[in-house]
DNA sequence: CCTTCTGGTGAGTGATTACTCACTTACATA
DNA sequence: TATGTAAGTGAGTAATCACTCACCAGAAGG
């Protein structure tokens, strides 16, 4: 990962964070360990080694080693759901720049693949620890529940009240459109990465798959 | 967990497995505190308080503390995988006594539902730890590849043959399938087991929104 | 009655763990 | 040049870890 990435990747709030080298180094070689063999199977010594530093440095910046999974993980789950939806997005659709719900989809898959392209270390970090982590729970649920939900919600009723999607609760229509992406790019990226994968097509695919399973009966 | 079905989970290929009434504790407190911190996290000293026996009892029956993870997820990711589809299932559908693919998935659904139910602990642990320990993620694979996916190779191209499925590359249809299907259940167990969930409206949905997506055009 | 076997025990062990702390170094500002 | 501050160090520590081993109990068989 590059360094530059990683600070970027780090910022929250648009708050510039001050990193220093051998700060980043720690955070580099923690995001690869932990991704590696998990959180709890992970010593701060072998994080220290890789990163090049002594491991007093580690706590010189991050209190306890929960810190510095928190500190990991955060701004990977806050960066993520943020710009579902991007603000101008949404716009777009009912500004009629988009044909409709299933340009958004493509938007959509594009985008959050991409993400995950760049983090997956990240990706698989969240996906493993959430479970363990109530803070890291928070995180994800908090943030799923403000910043997208939302703006599905009124995506979604909206194509509904213009007659173009199944009426179909909404919780159950959101799981049926974000699952088969999320089971792409879960084989995409962590299941399965080496084997030769037509993206385009995979992704064509699926958004036809899930248009025909919301889309209103003509 | 009750012990006669901790027993019966157990058994693979019919053979008897003979399990002391300390080892049917040192397997269920296993499976509970595993699925409750992860494998990593959990002290095999907690696993023997728990389970009322001396931690000496634990390696007696197990060399290392691994073998006791691979003896509760082994058997659990085959007594998954094996009954997927029955023998006589797919025989059912190819003798007509199904309407279509549309029943086959209900059978499915509402089957690996039932499992599910049964086995939270145990699919906790298979998914968060198989990304960790080659053997788990061999077995998971190979129990798919064997078991799972030749007949739902043979059930869909048969599908597709008699012009009722539309023709997508079976890896894409298959993750198509299966998706929302784990989503429901991952959703249903895992993220939020405390809702009240109307399950036959759930799976009448998901059906639906399956069947839409993956159905010849008329 | 003696032997053998299997199941069970719990104190003990060396290795590893997360974390501490007295100390050095680098650098900015007075 | 003196001083304060933040970054970095690595030997040290108490706790905990997975695992061992000498020993015990009871049942089975001769």
């Amino acid at each position: 990962m590059q360094e530059s990435y990683l600070h970027e990747l780090l910022k929250v709030d648009d708050q510039e964070i001050r990193l220093t080298e051998k700060q980043a180094h720690i955070l580099a070689a923690a995001i690869e360990i932990f991704a590696e063999k998990g959180y709890a199977a992970t010593a701060t010594s072998e994080i220290a080694k890789r990163a090049g530093v002594a491991e007093g440095t580690i706590f010189r910046h991050y209190p306890a080693k929960k810190d510095l999974l928190l500190a990991i993980v955060k701004p990977g789950v806050l960066k993520f759901a943020v710009p579902v939806f991007a603000s101008n997005m949404v716009e777009h659709i009912f500004n009629r720049e988009f044909d409709g719900f299933e340009d958004l989809l493509s938007v959509f898959i594009y985008n959050r693949l991409d993400f995950a392209r760049q983090n997956v270390a990240i990706l698989r970090i969240v996906l493993q620890e959430f479970a363990f982590h109530p803070e890291i729970k928070k995180t994800v649920e908090e943030s799923f529940l403000e910043q997208v939900y939302p703006k599905i919600k009124e995506t979604i009723t909206g194509f509904q009240k213009a007659g173009r999607l199944k009426q179909m609760p909404l919780k159950t229509m959101v799981r049926c459109i974000v699952s088969p992406i999320l089971g792409f790019i879960i084989t995409r990226f962590i299941l399965n990465p080496d084997a030769e994968w037509d993206e385009e097509q995979e992704v064509d695919n699926i958004i036809s798959f899930i248009m025909k399973g919301i889309e209103a009966e003509a």
